[in-house]
DNA sequence: ATGGTTGTGTTACAA
């Protein structure tokens, strides 16, 4: 099975570049950020009429998540356990052809410091506890998202200028390693070396030059691991008009 | 060249 996740930055302007995807690509489970709107409002009849079952954690202007998935999805679960006050649409989570799949659209955190880095921090803090729970069960399950994070300096094309960035400080990094410490495989770095990106900014020709950087991540369950057979970056939709300024990151999973 | 772009939803804020 295919499991992708796509930061897409709004559901509502990127429908065409979605569903054109979808057909063309044919992941079977798809965890999306930024949809940008409330439950209500997500095109919902458009994407199951390409033959997938959809749940939404959606939220107004900001935020929100939605889960994709050929096969039936169970057990939905929305928000990011750990902080009954936090409000932000950021977290879904269900069970989908057997595997738990978390879909995550981790706090930018800029500027640092401030409320907002102290707020990605925590919330990186709940996850790993949330992981840790998780982990228990010993069964396969994948957390995939867009982490606002570039675990090292190769994935990012300018280390010296994200240095004090929110996605390159220690605190976040930190953190990210604790996720991986806990026993998750980061997919991409299972097959890939070196830079492999998977955002570019809309400014400054960020995409023309490739100026990337890699946040978006696969992050797997020892379970889920030991059936990884693949993973990629699919750079096509980025080429794209009117495309989302992050690109689809997946992993194949052996049935 | 202290710049530039996109999206939501109003003319600010987030990324």
């Amino acid at each position: 099975m295919k499991i992708a996740t796509w930061n897409v930055n709004s559901i509502k302007v990127r429908l065409p570049r979605v569903t054109d995807w979808l057909s063309t690509f044919q992941p079977d489970v798809v965890v999306l950020q930024e949809i940008k709107c409330v439950d209500e409002n997500f095109p919902t009849m458009e994407i199951e009429d390409l033959g997938y079952n959809v749940a939404v954690h959606g939220q107004k202007t900001y935020n929100g998540v939605a889960f994709l998935s050929k096969a039936p999805i169970e057990d939905v679960t929305t928000g990011l356990p750990g902080d009954d006050s936090d409000e932000q649409a950021r977290y879904i989570e269900a069970v989908t052809n057997g595997v738990r799949i978390g879909g995550i659209y981790l706090p930018n955190g800029n500027p640092v410091p401030g409320e907002k880095f102290d707020y990605k921090l925590a919330w990186m803090d709940r996850l790993i506890a949330h992981a840790k729970q998780l982990l228990e069960w010993e069964e396969p399950f994948v957390l995939g998202g867009d982490y606002n994070v570039c675990p090292q300096d190769e994935d990012t094309f300018d280390p010296e200028g994200f240095a004090d960035d929110a996605l390159c400080m220690p605190e976040s990094r930190n953190r990210y390693r604790q996720l991986l410490n806990l026993g998750l495989t980061d997919a991409i770095r299972a097959f890939h070396n070196g830079p492999y990106y998977s955002y570019w900014d809309y400014q400054r020709g960020a995409w023309e030059k490739d100026n990337g950087i890699r946040i978006d991540h696969l992050l797997l369950s020892p379970q889920a691991a030991d059936r990884l057979v693949g993973s990629g970056i699919d750079r096509e939709p980025r080429g794209k008009e009117k495309p989302s300024d992050h690109t689809p990151v997946w992993c194949e999973l052996r049935d």
